[in-house]
DNA sequence: ATAGAGTAGTTTATAATATAAACCAAATGA
DNA sequence: TCATTTGGTTTATATTATAAACTACTCTAT
């Protein structure tokens, strides 16, 4: 079995982790996402204009009590690419 | 469950690739490792001496048949990173 | 009303990484 | 003998990730 590439989008971990969270809630706030992964403001939005560009996920602007309000949602690319993504990583890392 | 952070020595396609590879086989020579990985000899050099340096992997010069040969192992420390690895990656991948 | 602190981000600059191109030394083949 | 090939390393460049600085507000207290 031979080791396909990795989709350079997905691999790198806060972005894999924003994914994989969008995967399993489906939609989320910005500083939802910051809480979870830990991230600075700057590098996560910077990582969700990737995700966008890459069409993995789709963001929504607005305002809430006054301030405003990214949400952020998985994409059907978006799914696709992160089963594609975790079927070619078990190659890498399971057992032979 | 929270989102460990991954090894960045290990998070990496070719380096990844390369342990992946150390660990079923315990021995291979580079030109080996180029084969299987695909990567150009500059690239696999310059990531097998980070994985050299971070203690994941020996590696033995010696000459085969007039020609330089080298050889690589992977370490305990290789073994334990690639496991740990693997289980934080788990957290990132495994259906919620 | 306004100064100070906080919220929710974006932009820009810098550090770290990955990759490719160029190079080196020796060996082989025509 | 001199052009190629083998088996690499070093150096330069492109890409990525990250942090710092900044924008544009809002809220609170005086």
């Amino acid at each position: 079995m031979p080791l396909n590439d990795l989709d350079p989008i997905l691999h790198s971990q806060l972005r894999l982790a924003v994914v994989s969270l969008l995967i399993s809630v489906k939609e989320a706030e910005f500083t939802h996402i910051r809480g979870q992964t830990n991230a600075t403001a700057g590098n996560l939005s910077v990582q969700l204009q990737k995700l966008k560009d890459a069409g993995y996920i789709e963001i929504e602007k607005s305002f809430k009590d006054n301030y405003p309000q990214t949400t952020c949602r998985i994409t059907k690319a978006g799914i696709q690419a992160f089963d594609t993504y975790v079927q070619n990583l078990q190659q890498y890392i399971k057992p032979k």
